[in-house]
DNA sequence: TTTTATGGTTGACTTAAATCAATTGCGGAT
DNA sequence: ATCCGCAATTGATTTAAGTCAACCATAAAA
């Protein structure tokens, strides 16, 4: 990995308070690699080999099982994946693909362990990291026990409105079949459930979604900040 | 905590590699506690007082939202919960209740953060653990979106059965209505997907479960080592 | 500009699961 | 042994969501 490179990524969550030798010594065995769209970046059941960082792109986190295939999240910029299998040398529960062409860097799983054994920051910022995944998975665990699919569309547009500003209006990030894979229901009744907001005045124009009446939209989605907000 | 406690409790996995005199500080500070069953242990929403370890007994840790309850997992003696909240000190997202008597090692959480920062190899432990709940919950999640009532309820039976022994027949450990919950159904649904199993051979008599040809129930459930096995 | 591929929408229908209501079964208390 | 209370089951029905098929919209390619 190139000089310029490594002094990108020294400021990652993951490195937090570590020894700078250590985080050069971990980036100079690791690699920023280039991947085109559409590309499967690692398959459930193999063997963690590397701890994976989305450096820009986004990255499509899904598990297929028998004719059926979720979505688990969808990953931007600063996110690491698959820190869990890694740390406890295990296979991956989950598979990824480039959704867009995306850069990412690559911590040979090996090093990732051996910094964990030596360095006790390393450890608690590893610690902290997957503290921070399980919640969230348990979030999104209680979303789907507990609510109905437009439910959980219309938590997903509150949550995004406000990570995009408060502006009443923003663009979905990705494909609208993608969503609905992340929301845990077929297309058609994401199609469907966009159209019953439309008595709730959001409104849909391609990508373009427009919230016209916040209030009415919170009332049906009763957003609680144990299931929606990312922050806790 | 009395010393002959302390000595029962120092060998929990979540102390592995840890530095005895201060497995011994920890304890000190912490007490053992019997509870009766029903009783609320933690609720969600409240912030994040004692790291908790089941010491006997059974707890359910579950989520209430508008009128909807859902049980996420049912733990016994050596579970410890509510790691990930203590760590970054934030609130509960889930409810606990004793399911029966209990007894429970409540660990203060300032203490747990207080070693978490000094003690490498108590961080250590803690990230695996971590580690391994994370992964847990990200089989469930697989389990909720990716299958059936049936299949869920097909594939619990056979890691139970696996679990006990392999004996072809066990006993259920908690009332079928909390299974229900667990399993993520209504308990007329689990009702139902019992007299759909004696078709596979599974015969019910109580909370006596008869599992009298496992290959058919396992060409039915299909499991697969990234959902339903416990040790991966 | 037309063609074509693909994503998205809509309609009709099926299936899975929840709900409501009425019993039944069972274990503990008396 | 009998009664009581709650869990569990069963039946009938509703509701949510998935499926299948046709069609429409849009953006890239020819």
């Amino acid at each position: 990995m190139r000089g310029e490179d490594i002094e990108e990524m020294r400021r990652l969550p993951l490195f937090a308070d570590v020894d700078p030798a250590r985080i050069e010594a971990m980036l100079r065995a690791s690699f920023l690699q280039r991947f085109p769209a559409h590309v499967e970046l690692v398959r459930e059941g193999d063997l963690a080999d590397f701890l994976h960082v989305v450096v820009d792109g986004q990255v499509e986190v899904f598990s297929a099982y028998r004719d059926r295939e979720t979505t688990v999240s969808v990953l931007g910029a600063g996110n690491s994946f698959i820190v869990a299998a890694v740390v406890l040398d295990r296979i991956y529960l989950k598979s990824a693909r480039a959704l867009t062409p995306a850069r990412i860097l690559l911590i040979p799983a090996e090093a990732v362990r051996r910094y964990f054994a030596e360095d006790a920051a390393f450890a608690r910022a590893l610690a902290v990291e997957l503290a921070i995944a399980y919640r969230s998975v348990v979030k999104e665990l209680k979303n789907q026990k507990l609510r109905s699919s437009l439910e959980r569309l219309a938590n997903w547009l509150l949550v995004r409105e406000e990570e995009t500003g408060s502006r009443g209006r923003f663009e979905l990030p990705f494909e609208k079949r993608i969503l609905a894979a992340r929301l845990g229901m077929a297309p058609e009744v994401l199609s469907r459930s966009f159209a019953a907001l439309a008595s709730y005045k959001v409104s849909v124009k391609g990508s373009e979604i427009q919230i016209r009446d916040g209030d009415a939209l919170r009332r049906l989605a009763k957003p609680t900040p144990t299931i929606d907000n990312p922050a806790i």
